[in-house]
This record gives C-alpha cells, sequence and structure tokens, in this order.
DNA sequence: ATTGAAAGTGTGTAAATACACATCTATCCT
DNA sequence: AGGATAGATGTGTATTTACACACTTTCAAT
C-alpha cells in the first residue's frame, strides 16, 4: 500500500466499516434483514412519528438514499408513513409487525456486537464506536 | 436513537465512514475522481503488478466489486492489466496517464485529510484510523 | 491423455449510495 | 387572492457494493 493510502484516514474507516458490516448483515441475514434496514427499523422504534430529515441525520444518509432504504420496509408492511394535516412532512412509524421482525433482530444484533467486542476487545470497540461517533458530530464546512 | 442503534458499533462507523467520504470525495470532484478510485490508483502504484485477490485483501472488498471498480480505470487507461504466460491472475499496474492522474490527486487529497484533522485534532484522527486499521485485521470466524 | 481440484474471471441481479433536477405543499407578504 | 419563498418529496441517472452462479485456466495425480 502506498505510504498515502496506508494513511489515508478515510480509507481506513472505509475499510473497517466494511469488516464489520459483512459481520453484522452475515447475522441478520437469516431474518432477510441488512445492518442499515435493522439500523432504521430501531431508530424508527425509539422516535415513532420522526421524520425523514431527522432520519437522513442520524443515520448521515443523503435524503433520496433513505427515500429508496425505507421504500422495502414500506412494502414489507414493517413502517408506515403518514402526514397531518397542514404538514408537510410525512412521519415514519414502525407497524405492529415491525415490531415484531425488529424484536426478532435484536437477538441476532446482539451476536454479531458481542462477536465483535470479544475478537477486538470490548473496550477497544466501545472506544473506536465513541470516536467514530464523535467524528459524525464534526462538521468540515 | 434506541439504545440498541446507539451502541451499534456497526452503526457508529458506517456513520463515521459515509461522513469523512463525503468530505474526500468533495475534495477530489474536480478530477472526476471518488476516494475509492484514488485508493485504488495508490495502491497500484505502490504496489505494480498486484492481483485483484490481492487487492480485494487490502481494500475490504468483494473481488466483484473490485472487478466493476477497476473497470472504468481500465476504460479511462489509468491502469492496464497483463497476464503472462503460465499464469492465472491478471496483475495491475498504473499507466504513465494513471501516473499523472494519481499524482495530481495527491494535494486534494492531502488538503481533505488535513481538514479532517484540523477538525477532529490530528491525534484523534490518527488514533482512530489505527483502530479502524486494527479492527480490519480481525478475523470475526 | 484424462480428469479433477483449485485458482481465477466474468455475469445477473439487487441493494446502498448520492447528485442533479423536477415537483409539490404550506406559509408569508402585500 | 396571488405570488414568492422555504420546506419537503419524488425521479433519472450513475456509482459502489455484494451474493449467487457459471465459466475458464492451470496443474497435479492417476
Amino acid at each position: 500500500m502506498s505510504e498515502e493510502s496506508r494513511q489515508c484516514h478515510c480509507l481506513a474507516l472505509r475499510r473497517g466499516s466494511r469488516h464489520v458490516t459483512r459481520l453484522y448483515d452475515a447475522h441478520l441475514a437469516p431474518l432477510g434483514l441488512s445492518i442499515s434496514q435493522y439500523s432504521l427499523l430501531s431508530i424508527i422504534n425509539r422516535r415513532p412519528g420522526i421524520r425523514m430529515a431527522e432520519l437522513g441525520e442520524i443515520m448521515v444518509m443523503e435524503r433520496t438514499t433513505l427515500l429508496r432504504a425505507l421504500k422495502p420496509l414500506l412494502t414489507a408492511g414493517w413502517i408506515e408513513s403518514t402526514r397531518a394535516k397542514g404538514e408537510q412532512a410525512h412521519t415514519y412509524r414502525l407497524t405492529d409487525e415491525g415490531r415484531r421482525v425488529r424484536d426478532s433482530a435484536v437477538p441476532l444484533w446482539k451476536a454479531a456486537q458481542e462477536t465483535l467486542e470479544r475478537s477486538f476487545e470490548p473496550e477497544r470497540a466501545v472506544d473506536l464506536r465513541r470516536e467514530a461517533l464523535a467524528l459524525t458530530k464534526v462538521d468540515f464546512g
């Protein structure tokens, strides 16, 4: 690897991100869920009535990306969107079925999380998560 | 955000990864390069004659993903692939033009890298990179 | 020589991602 | 009321990513 690429913060994060995504996706695969979908269900579960713009900020995802990521969840009947009279923004919440799916996915998520912590050391994992989250909050201008 | 999603190592890494990807992509955009492509050019530059399998390991990328990621670089004439008689694997190297493109991209990459370090604190950035790289080396089984 | 395993390459399909552009909706100002 | 504006949604297009599957090539063993 070149000096630059070896030192590239971005490449390091992307590699790490791909690596752990594979781990979590593999654990969630039996339910036909990706970690991306699991994250969406979890966030919406915690904040029923959330708007897309907020979801986008939390996920650090483009609005349009989100729009298409939510579509299969809507189609599957796991989430529903409503818009109150006089409101512009749609709001999203889990359906009963969506809650069931998410609940059944939690143990699989937990297994992935524990595998990561066991393999990497719990403290390092927590530190890495904290720093990655902090980085997300940084405004590059 | 739900307790789970707030604590999810994977989501944190993915968010961080998306956030910094935007930063680097924005800096490289004037050259029509993505950080992914820049990384590929840099790695191939450093290790001329590299095989796809090795590239995949370094990038933590699926072979088929890599195959399609390399295609535009081949089309653009920035890299070339050859296969020696009696060898199964193609090997990749930069063309002169590819080297030129990469060289001209280095300052843009550096600007992104420096912006990140300035915004996040150089030490934290380096630590985060080191931990993300270490994580990549972990075998989850 | 044949075949069979291992290594490598390529394609179909689909999801995740984002930018540019267009459209729709609510509200505010006059 | 009518138009301007800001906020929100949706579409076209393209890249990135990966899984499943199929094909090809090399080489070793019989």
